[in-house]
DNA sequence: CGCATTTGACCCGCGC
DNA sequence: GCGCGGGTCAAATGCG
């Protein structure tokens, strides 16, 4: 410990150190000045240099006087604490802010406490801690401080405490509100959800039969499923019973409560992280049945609840449906596709290449990753060049990490993650299973919908963000770089991104929307927001934080964003009328393609 | 030696 | 049922 002050001791120690508004910043601004207090001070001082150690003691050391006479000293000083003497000074200080006043609380109470420092010793030593470095040593050699030095110091001080405390309640605040954000977003959505499960329900039912049969379904699926499409985005563990069943099964009542409670355990566990473990859960992206490998032992993703609901009512119905059904059942997959140099983009996350294959169609081989950052880690990826244009590389993104994201990858994974949360949950809404796609690419990319195409063709939902093309012809001339996500750009305003803003623009716009945009701040709140994976690890920030940041303050500061949402709620709900529900995606086709 | 990549084999779904 | 193509595995290989 007292190294750890010795080494904190800065002579160019700046006041401003403060605007970190932390506890510990501030403890050390004090230890500094302990620790020149006892420099300058000796061993007289002993129970005054106790007085900053106090609150260093608090936030980041553990409380171990090195003697016990310090010990009153200690907890009477201790300005972090709730005790009557903190409390004291703040009113003093915030009620009147003459010099005089606030000084005479604080050797009060020192004076009361250890008797013993004279007062010239405390305020000296302030002093020559409260001022520069430089000036210390000519205080010192003085040997004498005036009053008004003294003063100075003190009332800075108390400043400074009331300024902390100050800000301490403001983080509060801060904290308070986003964590009531995150709640009405989670009670939103899952009202969302609730209602789009009635209509659901009363719009699919197509014979007295089915009604009664899909009733007695969807209500013994309601609870797990529908939290589930929003929390969650990966495939139910349902899946799992739903691939060893065959077709035929699929359309019959099956056995969904069943299922469900074949794998609950694991359901539950995820969704009481209200996250974002992975949707895939694991290995492989085929809808199949479960392979004997050793990943999958659970199973593949492949379907939801809903959509089982969604056969159930429209069992018999046309080959449209099946179609989108089945392509529901598959995992959400958002593709990116950027001009790169560059083997694979760098999103920020730890990737392992397991495989790769030619593709027909391509001349390019497609390769195949999957994340390592953690182990378990269900993420994978596909990168393959454009056979038009092999500057252009093709990245498709699939499941959600089960791990915290280092800000660096937070983008694209949220990115990804935000775009199958959109696909799956505008998948729900639209008319005869095809929804809106520029509706949906509006309500992601509010700024430039034609950038987000959404395919149903594709063996799997599919978004796919074409980042090749810029909206600003001016901003996508930059040399051939190793396409980076996010490119650590200078902020700019949300209405003007650039094209290779856009996965993190995009992934923060819906992210933020449960996680806000303050998630820096603290880790404890990470873990409430239910979308999904990451929890930020506030210690790597960087330019890309900033970036991030302030992408996230200017889509939630755009209104455009929030019409654009709106009208795609709307749209959701109100076109659920057609559709037997829960499907897909739908349209333009593009991305994956099964040649 | 450990780890990552390569690459052929295998599994699976789908269409014919 | 067979072939095709996508996706994954795992032994072989390469690299630091």
């Amino acid at each position: 410990m007292d190294k750890g002050w010795c080494l904190a001791l800065d002579s160019d120690h700046p006041i401003n150190s403060f605007n970190n508004n932390t506890p510990a910043s501030v403890a050390s601004f004090l230890k500094v000045r302990r620790e020149q207090y006892h420099y300058n001070m000796g061993d007289s001082s002993t129970r005054m240099f106790q007085f900053p150690m106090s609150l260093a003691g608090r936030e980041e050391q553990p409380p171990s006087p090195p003697s016990s006479d310090h010990r009153l000293v200690v907890g009477e000083v201790d300005f972090f604490s709730e005790d009557k003497n903190r409390v004291k000074v703040d009113r003093d200080d915030e009620d009147d802010d003459d010099d005089s006043k606030a000084t005479n609380v604080v050797v009060k109470q020192e004076s009361s406490l250890g008797e013993v420092a004279p007062r010239s010793n405390v305020n000296t030593g302030l002093h020559l801690l409260t001022a520069n470095a430089g000036s210390d040593q000519s205080t010192v050699d003085d040997g004498v401080s005036s009053d008004a030095d003294q003063k100075r110091s003190k009332t800075e001080l108390a400043q400074l405490q009331v300024e902390l405390q100050r800000m301490n309640a403001e983080n509060l605040k801060l904290k308070d509100m986003l964590s009531q954000v995150t709640n009405n977003y989670s009670a939103l959505q899952m009202h969302l959800v609730a209602l789009m499960q009635q209509q659901q329900q009363s719009n699919g039912i197509e014979s007295a039969q089915e009604q009664e049969l899909i009733e007695a379904k969807s209500d013994e699926k309601k609870p797990q499923v529908v939290p589930r499409q929003f929390m969650d985005l990966r495939p139910s563990a349902e899946t799992d019973e739903l691939s060893h069943s065959s077709s035929d099964e699929r359309t019959r009542s099956g056995t969904p409560a069943t299922n469900t409670e074949v794998v609950s355990g694991r359901n539950n566990a995820k969704l009481e992280m209200g996250s974002s473990y992975d949707q895939e859960n694991n290995s492989s992206f085929r809808d199949g049945k479960p392979n004997g490998r050793e990943e999958s032992p659970e199973s593949e993703s492949q379907g939801w609840n809903p959509n089982k609901v969604q056969k159930l009512n429209s069992g018999n119905k046309a080959a449209i449906d099946h179609q989108t059904t089945e392509a529901t059942m598959r995992k959400a997959r958002v593709s990116v596709r950027a001009r790169s140099e560059a083997p694979m983009i760098t999103d920020g996350c730890q990737w392992r290449k397991y495989g790769q294959k030619m593709a027909k169609g391509n001349p390019c081989p497609r390769a195949y990753y999957r994340c390592t950052m953690a182990v378990g880690c269900p993420v994978r990826k596909q990168v393959q060049r454009c056979a038009e244009d092999r500057t252009i590389l093709i990245t498709t993104y699939e499941g959600n990490h089960n791990h915290p994201l280092p800000p660096a990858a937070m983008a694209m994974a949220s990115t990804t993650t935000a775009a199958a949360s959109m696909l799956l949950s505008g998948s729900m809404s639209s008319a005869d299973g095809l929804m809106n796609p520029n509706l949906l690419a509006r309500a992601i990319l509010p700024c430039s919908s034609s950038m987000a195409t959404i395919s149903a063709s594709a063996p799997f939902p599919t978004v796919t963000l074409d980042l090749t093309h810029n909206p600003n012809p001016l901003q996508f001339q930059r040399p051939p770089a190793p396409f980076q996500v996010p490119f650590p750009t200078q902020p700019q305003n949300f209405a003007s991104v650039s094209s290779t803003q856009l996965p993190q623009v995009f992934g923060q716009a819906l992210y933020n929307q449960s996680k806000f945009s303050g998630l820096h701040l603290s880790q404890e709140l990470g873990s409430n927001s239910q979308l999904h994976h990451q929890a930020q690890h506030p210690s790597q920030s960087s330019t890309l934080a900033d970036t991030v940041s302030a992408a996230t303050a200017a889509i939630t500061a755009d209104p455009n964003f929030t019409a654009a949402l709106a009208a795609a709620i709307s749209s959701i709900i109100g076109g659920a009328n057609n559709s037997g529900g829960n499907n897909n995606n739908s349209n333009a086709n593009n991305a994956s393609n099964r040649s």
